[in-house]
RNA sequence: GGCGACGUAGCCAAGUGGUUAAGGCGGGAGUCUGCAAAACUCCUAUGCGGCGGUUCGAAUCCGCCCGUCGCCUCCA
């Protein structure tokens, strides 16, 4: 079987061919304005998942993903807070790191960023000005749409009045409505560049051309991002792209992860319905937040859902159990082992299909847990069990959250004394400890080698 | 208004023409256990938003309708 991604340029599932060797993929990054939601989580574990699956493939792969670290929201932000922008976009770029190593979420290779790329872009912007692309108005620059008449293949926005939408009017200098900024004139008490046209800060969409062009060249394979950024990011960006170096496509294959939404609408900072990936690591670990975000394919819509993270939790719990499991009689489940991984890696070879890979993963672990239970240890099984586990990058070692940690010294001091309790038999006593512990969100278990607890889920 | 996506059991969610429609959560019965929990066994959609159509055959293709959401403005 071969690799197979839905790509959004071509509206259909292609076989994927790589242009060689590494693999070029390009995450769009966060605008550090606060701190990653829920709906960053998914983005980045779906593209963390899809560069395990194509590293187990065998693909070498260079992952970029970049920071646009100045823009209006930051600034709004960093005035809010009384800081400078900088310094805004310093403190959210660490939240986002934090947030995602606890994620498991393996860095990129580089992550390049708007402030640091600044001659970069400006170049960029004269090229595109020198090869007629641009025009300069009062200090701002535009591209100009009508002079690339692939624009609109991406997003299937061709018509000029859908494109313009039923509110928006032609600003001042636009000289048509699909124009946008390359670079705009700089505005009083806001950080600013020098230019050839002026002060200024480049627009929302040339920091994105301008570095998958320095850091990996002027074709990518893969370019990743959110479903929201369609249009017009994406296609504003083919339009720099390809005008810029002459090479088609800019990115061959275009993969959007489908939005994060709570009950009514779409999660995102600016509608402020948002839940934070700090709150929910709370109160769930990173693995159960995890298992939840890659249980719907990544291209469907999601609706957030408590109760979804709560059953996510049972879930992880039973992978744990059946990862744990110890045995030492080799099984008749060699065979059974070699298909387990091959309808895995199958799912995830067909357009990174998480959620149908999660079903394989746990007959898997049904199957160890039976083999174990009656006997037949199974080596084999438990390996592919585990690079499976691996393949979704699931934490498989238990993260006790901070109240655990505060509870565990009286925690274990109540179960030694109901060991001791169960040990005369005194059955009632003992019961009432677990019974009332259970009360306070405490869960024991007894078994063979001991009475083990934990922190009952939501309860944290 | 324009463009697009989605609608599968109580909930979540795979499945894109052909055996009995994966899997998870929840629920029910049982094994095990001092009792529980965990694990294990079994059960929980004659039906895939609705109505038509194509086909020997459709959840899967086509049309219309209903509903939800996204983008068109900052957004992952």
């Amino acid at each position: 079987m071969a690799l197979r991604i839905w790509n959004t340029l071509a509206g259909e599932k292609q076989l994927f061919e790589s242009r060689g060797d590494p693999v070029g993929m390009y995450v769009c990054g966060m605008t550090p304005k606060f701190r990653p939601h829920l709906g960053h989580a998914r983005l980045y574990v779906v593209a963390d998942v899809i560069r395990r699956t194509l590293e187990y493939l065998g693909y070498g792969v260079k992952h970029v993903q970049n920071f646009t670290d100045i823009d209006d929201k930051i600034i709004e932000r960093a005035r809010s807070e009384g800081i400078r922008p900088d310094e805004a976009s310093r403190k959210y770029t660490d939240a986002y790191f934090e947030a995602m190593a606890r994620l498991g979420v393996r860095p990129a290779h580089e992550y390049p960023t708007v402030t640091g790329s600044m001659p970069s872009i400006i170049a960029y912007i004269q090229g595109l000005i020198d090869r007629g692309y641009g025009y300069v108005v009062d200090g701002d620059v535009y591209f100009e749409v009508a002079r690339f008449p692939e624009y609109g293949k991406l997003s299937g926005r061709t018509d000029e009045e859908g494109l313009v939408g039923a509110r928006k009017e032609l600003e001042p200098g636009k000289r048509d409505p699909r124009d946008f900024a390359l670079w705009k004139r700089a505005r009083p008490g806001e950080p600013s560049w020098p230019s050839p046209w002026g002060e200024g800060r480049p627009g929302w969409h040339i920091e994105c051309s301008t570095m998958v062009r320095d850091t990996l060249g002027d074709q990518v394979d893969l370019h990743l991002g959110g479903r929201d950024l369609l249009f017009p990011h994406h296609e504003n960006e083919i339009a720099q792209s390809e005008a810029f170096t002459g090479c088609v496509p800019f990115a061959r294959y275009w993969v959007h992860i489908g939005v994060l939404q709570t009950e009514r609408a779409k999660m995102s900072h600016s509608l402020l319905n948002f839940t934070t990936v700090d709150e929910v690591l709370d109160r769930f670990e990173p693995a159960v937040l995890r298992l939840y975000l890659l249980g719907t394919h990544y291209r469907a819509p999601m609706v957030f859902s408590e109760d979804g993270l709560r059953g996510a939790d049972r879930g992880l719990r039973a992978l744990r159990a059946a990862y744990a499991q110890e045995g030492d009689v080799v099984a008749q489940l060699e065979g059974r082992a070699a298909d387990a991984l091959r309808e895995f890696t199958a799912y995830l070879e067909d357009d990174f299909n998480t959620a149908g890979a999660l079903g394989i993963l746990f007959d898997t672990a049904h199957e160890l847990n039976r083999a174990v239970t009656g006997e037949e240890a199974a080596p084999r099984l438990r390996g592919v069990f585990r690079t499976m586990i691996d393949l979704l990058g699931l934490p498989m070692g238990e993260e006790r959250p901070a109240a655990a940690v505060a509870a565990a010294p009286f925690v274990e001091l109540l179960v030694e004394t109901r060991t001791a309790l169960r040990d005369e038999r005194q059955w009632v006593l003992a019961d009432r400890v677990r019974d009332r512990l259970r009360d306070l969100g405490v869960v024991l278990e007894d078994t063979p080698n001991g009475t083990v607890w934990r922190l009952d889920e939501g309860a944290r």
